[in-house]
DNA sequence: CGGCAAATTGTTAGCGTTCACAATTCTCGG
DNA sequence: CCGAGAATTGTGAACGCTAACAATTTGCCG
């Protein structure tokens, strides 16, 4: 008479008898191993299908050390770029057999960080992302000791791996764009800069400026949003200020363009608008934006690539850096008069 | 001599013997358990931090049978809503003491859905919440036997719980606005109907325009996608066609706008757009989108409040419907004639 | 200061799997 | 049809933790 009391799912065992055999075959058989007679196996097979036995990854993980999941530390995942990167983790993770633990972070203090990748390091993660490339982030990252890869996505640090397109040469890219249309006064909308993306594209405008020996157009402060565009765009200086506007993200080009265009400027006759990322939607902005086309997702794979070591990333990184996609928020200078 | 081959994670023991007392006590001390005196609590934590302990979450669940995990079916999260859902499900789930495995979907056919499920039933998770509310997914969910909770974002059906904001009274509020602004030809672009969403706001806007006997006017069908609105706008009729659109999603109500501008229809002069979401650039669209604002956070909490049984959830999904959001995309219809 | 209850600490078994190895069963040449 | 070797199957221990219970120490009253 076996006991009944606590219906709890089916264990290796209980196939195991129900099929005849040890419960060693059965492991066997679930794990795909050779040397089991095509007759067991059937037998095996027909017993897990009739119990509905799943493999217990807690008892697994404990034999054998293995959870094959990996931690991802995300902070806003309600914007493009990050929730794109971690669908491309998702892909290439799951093609190698690996699962994703997510935390998200409410703030980017350390003891946040900190206590998120605690949390993570607990659960068993073979290795972490952040894709959160917050400087803080980077610090916590540099900082905890353990014996698991762990890598940003987008920052550069020394300490942790680091998967990001080229950003400072994608700056350039738009600076090039913008003085080959006979722009001179380049401005820049940036992004925060405790965000590793928002620093390098603003060095990358720097060294782009400098290299066409122009004078740096005045530097605004943004946060990502389209907002904070806006508000950018109403507090720009624009009789004889810049003709041109290099911004660190497509969501604040957006506040911008509506910003410019309630003081009526035109863009891009008066001033050239140029954004980063090439969000969906920014096809579709009016006019449609001038952008730097980030392939998020394949980030997002490369992530996974150089995490469980398929092959150097860092070449491969390199061979998808941003490409500039030109639309209508770009056009030649006017003369050296006011835009507007 | 101890064995230092490999140098795996202390566990119990190690701080059990470093602190001289049996395991027990250590599991009672990182357990928070009553009676142990302070000294030895002392002594315990003192081995714990030396030994940089952590708790091996594998062993407690093999042991107890708890996870504390929750499973995420996810669809597009590389979109605004979706990921605004899971962030306030993250929230919610880590203040309750609860992790999440996350698993996206490539497609939503029923056996990636079959298996991705089965996947977070073998990690044993405690529930499952399915953000995307694909007719599809609906379907397996359903279907499935598990012991556990199952719900979905925003999808109704009747075998699964079912978090959803009122969708039909959301699109009835933008009937009512466009009727109350004088207009009586009034079309719908809809989002794929596969997707719950999209047919409740089809339905909804159905028997609003029925509540106000008015004909149907033409239904226009997308895929979410600012291209799809675009594509939509083209094909409108625009002489003697709809006075205004009830767009079923922002981003198509985006490609909607640029569509009409170039056709030469002023809006909302000529015709009036009114979306739903409300995502963060509605605002600093060309015109500011009169949109109906969701809570997605709030919905992503509630979906936890539901799951781990806090308190009756549907009176509280209630009370945060989504709202109106008058913008610049609304104005009073012109008379009979066609619109542009 | 004996002794009983309460507080504290220790012991053992078991969760469901895999690993290392032992045992058994086949296969086939001589 | 014996026996060596290969193929197949079985056994016991271990992973790190908690639950249940046993043992020990402490506190306190008569």
């Amino acid at each position: 008479m076996t006991d009944v009391t606590t219906p709890r799912n089916p264990s290796l065992t209980d196939v195991a008898s129900l099929a005849g055999v040890s419960h060693q075959t059965v492991s066997r058989v679930v794990n795909r191993r050779p040397n089991v007679s095509e007759a067991t196996r059937r037998k095996v097979r027909a017993a897990i299908l009739e119990l509905d036995y799943r493999p217990n990854a807690a008892a697994r993980w404990l034999a054998t050390g293995r959870t094959h999941s990996i931690g991802i530390l995300a902070g806003e995942l309600a914007q493009y770029g990050p929730s794109s990167v971690l669908m491309g983790i998702q892909d290439a993770a799951r093609r190698a057999g690996y699962f994703l633990t997510v935390v998200t972070l409410k703030d980017y203090s350390v003891p946040t960080i900190d206590e998120a990748l605690s949390d993570l390091l607990n659960h068993g993660v073979e290795g972490v992302i952040a894709i959160t490339p917050h400087v803080s982030a980077l610090e916590v990252l540099a900082t905890v000791q353990t014996g698991i890869p762990m890598l940003t996505v987008g920052g550069g640090h020394h300490r942790v791996g680091d998967i990001a397109l080229d950003q400072e040469s994608a700056a350039a890219d738009a600076v090039d764009h913008l003085v080959a249309l006979g722009h001179e006064r380049i401005a820049h909308l940036a992004g925060p800069l405790d965000w590793v993306d928002a620093q390098r594209r603003l060095e990358g405008w720097r060294s782009a400026l400098k290299d066409h020996q122009l004078a740096e157009g005045p530097v605004y402060q943004g946060d990502w949003s389209a907002r904070s565009g806006y508000e950018a765009g109403r507090a720009i200086d624009v009789s004889g200020g810049p003709t041109a506007i290099f911004v660190s993200n497509d969501q604040m080009a957006l506040g911008l363009l509506k910003a410019l265009k309630e003081r009526g400027c035109r863009v891009p006759a008066d001033i050239s608008v140029i954004g980063f990322d090439d969000v969906p939607e920014a096809e579709y902005y009016e006019p449609s934006l001038t952008t730097l086309r980030q392939e998020f997702h394949d980030l997002g794979r490369l992530c996974i690539e150089e995490l469980i070591g398929l092959e150097p990333a860092s070449s491969a990184a390199d061979a998808s850096s941003p490409r500039l996609v030109v639309r209508s928020s770009t056009a030649p200078a006017r003369g050296r008069d006011a835009p507007c």
